[in-house]
DNA sequence: AATTTTTATCGCAATATTACGATGATTTAG
DNA sequence: CTAAATCATCGTAATATTGCGATAAAAATT
């Protein structure tokens, strides 16, 4: 095994939980963080401000982009990085809906 | 290699991916709906409710516990799950910050 | 054309995660 | 005391993730 069974499980609670992988890694936080207060744009300048390889931070785009988070565009030989501002917004309202589900109330 | 490097990032980046992996799996989410929506309490019903066996509804129960986000009260023989609603707070307002970082005018 | 700059990808090694059957531990019920 | 119920843990297998050096790809510069 190893293979999560996303099959059995609801459409919407594999995609919160896709979501959620993008900030699961402390790495991804930090390109997030930047990307988002526009510290930083390029992939070149990530690379500088974070304590990982070339090789390791491209995966970790790479990672963001497939969930959608954010996007690139090509400035050759530059990439320029930025967070999809629909995506973005989807995980605010997501996670929003999410923790607003909360009946306290308690059991135990 | 496999292994995060913890160390070269900070507690709080340490932290928001932590709190997220609560999130990063679908049966995690499945599990923390329940509990917030009370639908469910009791170790055994979560199990009734998930199509996962009992041994991995109770490893995720134990990564959940891990993080936090909830807590277990004994009821011998049975055990009774909710979520620890401060920080389920914590998290709220963790994401909450994270998201509100986001400054428009696009660069890309 | 050769070099430089920048980024993506390959290949590998180490570790982590996911999943489950089987087994253990604990407490109640009979 | 024995059996049943409930849950945690162990052991194992399969796959995923993390990280990096090396290399490829693409375009500008010299």
């Amino acid at each position: 095994m190893g293979t999560t069974k996303s099959e059995v499980f609801t459409q919407e609670e594999n995609r919160i939980a896709d979501l959620a992988k993008a900030f699961a890694h402390p790495a991804r936080v930090a390109i997030l963080r930047l990307l988002a207060q526009k510290k930083a744009c390029i992939c070149g300048d990530l690379v500088d401000e974070l304590p990982l390889s070339q090789a390791t931070v491209s995966q970790h785009l790479k990672e963001l982009k497939r969930i959608g988070i954010i996007q690139g565009s090509i400035d050759p030989p530059r990439v320029c990085y930025c967070i999809n501002e629909t995506v973005w917004e989807e995980a605010m309202q997501t996670f929003g809906r999410m923790f607003a589900t909360f009946l306290k109330s308690g059991c135990c």
